[in-house]
RNA sequence: CGCGGGGUGGAGCAGCUUGGUAGCUCGUCGGGCUCAUAACCCGAAGGCCGUAGGUUCAAAUCCUGCCCCCGCAACCA
């Protein structure tokens, strides 16, 4: 038996679980289902990263301990998992002893091989940013942030020779044209290798500067960089590359991730595996990124229809729908309510559930609520099984390929073409007259095919899968000893005699919200990247009265001399001297615009500086469809007048 | 000369690797059916496939130039 093995990214805990990361294992979970039904030995694992400079700020910020920190944002993911209907095998974090074994075994293997090298790094350091500059990012020899001189100082670390695999990693690319996936990505990892020769990788950090992470076996004043750590999650999952499970899985291994994490994947990773002499993985897919427009607001109640809200509103297995038909794979897709309820709508309740509603309903009204028994084909049922195969064995060949979109669509194909035999066939005037034999053959032919679709659709939605299978008196679905490839071809398999449902209301009609009233100003959609954010956490009264608002009146605006996106803005807050203010807004107001404009100023922010100007305070505004809008006071006011 | 994506009927998107009737969903208009979830089925209107050149018997597809959008990062406090 052929095996599949997928892994989602290990989830780097800095954030909450968001669309993305649902996204991402809602496909790993489909694509593994999938294979299951293709008789393969098939697993998925995810997890989360845990290490690194970013954990323990974030943690910092929330006063907690690295540790207590990544816990609590661990088990939000290992939470969400089954409320999406997936079910990773296991659920790995680089926290673990586990993973930390199998990281120090790794890190020794390679570095007995000779490809980890303890090295002096040079370079520009700026105390203020707290990292490193090379002489093309300094400006006129200063920091571009800070415009002081950085201090040069150099630091011991180890490095892993990658550019001694680049030429052989170009090469296993080159003819492996299904290595990584879509195309476009292949040739962006091409476009990595090809750009001048890659640079040896810093793995380490030493701990002087960082503790969180795990301790180089060679070295105990080091930490292991958090990507080389977390990469290997890949395997310390399933006990590590001398594991019987690894002899297993590993052969059939893919991974599944978004297009920003492509070079680690693409680049470091194989390098790293043809260092310590383990195969390659499989498939490397990558998909694109869900484009959120703005948060759409009700307006009575000023509550936000976040992308995970969907799914509870109307079921996980049409929100995973909607996610594997809208999104081409490799794409990046928007995500709106608009879309995702017309899809549901045109998809599943309009061809799908109405098919199984009208069907149903007539082998109810016209044979007793049994599947009966089908006489001769006539050429109508010879053109739909043709019709049929070819849906079928698109959509197994399509969904193979991560082409879930069009394997979708494919397989609609064949829904629709059981819309129109329905119409054709009319079995209603079948019926009527009596003619039995032919109504038989009709329904059962309807019938079958219906459990085809289903059965097709356990990856995508496995829940309602098992319940229109169970509509059809199928109480025992076991996809384990299912053969897709073999639905395609057979037919008959549902047993005339068979009781079924005699009413369906598999996916309701869901209902457009009202439009919102027409806005004077023409409203163009303007999708904004990245998820809704979500609603920010509730705080206490006295955590308010710490944000210092006041009214200041703008006196000059120019762009800033460095940077595309500020506006340099000199504020009047009544203190005598004006505050310098670095907005974001170069994009939506011209310098002239703003002054004399009336705004409201966070007032006690720390200064922060931006491309070498301090930034004394933050304008406040409102991100609108059509663009930006300042927030200001509804009349004259004193320069500093505090808000509250 | 930072990296990358895109411009295809009213909207949203496929198609481009491997040139050869421009396809899907929604929307609009007309018709049909009455089994069904105001659904389903049929038909129609609507496209110089961003633009200018080139290659070719043939270009949405390959090549070159140009215009315009949009991400990421630098810079959104």
């Amino acid at each position: 038996m052929s095996s599949s093995y997928l892994t989602t990214p290990i989830y780097y805990v800095n954030a909450a679980p968001h669309l993305g990361h649902a996204y991402t294992t809602i496909v790993a979970d489909a694509m593994n289902r999938f294979a299951t039904l293709m008789g393969r030995d098939a697993m998925f694992i995810t997890g989360t990263d845990e290490h690194g400079d970013k954990i323990v700020q974030a943690a910092e910020k929330a006063g907690e301990k690295p540790q207590e920190f990544t816990d609590r944002i661990s088990a939000e993911f290992a939470a969400l998992w089954p409320k999406l209907e997936t079910e990773p095998a296991r659920f790995v974090r680089t926290s673990s002893e586990e993973h930390k074994k199998v990281v120090r075994a790794f890190l020794q293997k390679v570095y007995d091989a000779g490809d980890i090298y303890f090295g002096e790094y040079g370079g520009h350091y700026c105390f203020g940013c707290e990292r490193f500059y090379t002489e093309k990012d300094l400006e006129n020899g200063l920091c571009p942030q800070h415009q002081v001189k950085p201090e040069y100082i150099s630091e011991k670390n180890y490095f892993f020779r990658m550019s001694k695999y680049q030429a052989r990693l170009k090469q296993y690319i080159l003819d492996n044209p299904d290595f990584i996936r879509p195309e476009r990505y292949r040739g962006e990892a091409l476009a990595m290798l090809d750009s001048g020769a890659l640079d040896d990788l810093c793995i380490s950090r030493p701990k002087t500067r960082l503790t969180w992470g795990i301790e180089l076996p060679f070295d105990p004043d080091y930490v292991c960089y958090v990507w080389f750590d977390a990469l290997l999650a890949y395997f310390s999952v399933i006990g590590g590359p001398d594991s019987p499970e690894f002899a297993e899985r590993w052969n059939g291994g893919s991974h599944l991730i978004a297009k920003d994490i492509l070079k680690p994947h693409a680049v470091f990773w194989p390098i790293m595996l043809m260092s310590a002499g383990i195969p390659l993985y499989r498939h490397l897919n990558v998909h694109g990124y869900w484009l959120a427009r703005d948060t759409k607001m009700s307006k009575s109640l000023g509550n936000v229809v976040k992308p995970l809200d969907m799914a509870g509103r109307c079921g996980v297995d049409a929100f995973r729908h909607f996610l594997l038909r809208e999104m081409h794979f490799g794409n990046d897709a928007s995500f709106s309510e608009e879309a995702f309820i017309a899809r549901v709508n045109a998809d599943l309740a309009n061809d799908l559930g109405n098919l199984y509603s009208r069907v149903l309903s007539m082998t109810a009204k016209f044979c007793n609520g049994a599947v009966p028994a089908p006489g001769e084909d006539e050429e109508m049922e010879t053109e739909l099984k043709a019709l049929a195969r070819d849906a079928m064995s698109n959509f197994q060949s399509l969904f193979d390929n991560v082409r879930f979109s069009n394997a979708l669509e494919s397989l609609w194909e064949l829904v629709r073409a059981l819309n129109r035999y329905v119409d054709s066939a009319a079995p209603w005037a079948l019926a009527k007259s009596g003619n039995t034999r032919r109504l038989g053959t009709v329904l059962y032919t309807l019938l079958e095919f219906m459990r085809k679709i289903a059965v097709h659709l356990w990856p995508v939605m496995p829940q309602k899968s098992v319940l229109m299978l169970e509509q059809l008196g199928i109480s025992t679905f076991e996809p384990k000893t299912v053969h897709l490839a073999d639905e395609a071809a057979s037919f008959g398999t549902l047993a005339p005699g068979t009781a079924v449902a005699t009413a369906s209301n598999l996916f309701p009609r869901m209902e457009q919200p009202e439009e919102a009233p027409a806005k004077p100003a023409a409203a163009k959609p303007a999708p904004v990247a990245t998820p809704a954010p979500e609603p920010a956490a509730q705080i206490e009264f006295p955590d308010f009265q710490k944000v210092d608002l006041r009214v200041g009146r703008v006196l000059a605006c120019e762009q800033h001399p460095n940077a595309d996106k500020l506006l340099k803005v000199m504020v009047d807050l009544g203190e005598g001297t004006p505050r310098q203010i670095l907005a974001g807004m170069a994009a939506y107001f011209a310098p002239a615009e703003m002054i004399g404009k009336q705004v409201i100023v966070v007032a006690n922010l720390a200064p922060r500086k931006m491309r070498g100007l301090e930034s004394q305070g933050m304008i406040l505004a409102v991100h609108t469809d059509s663009g930006l809008e300042l927030l200001t006071a509804g009349g004259p006011v004193d320069p500093g007048a505090k808000v509250s």
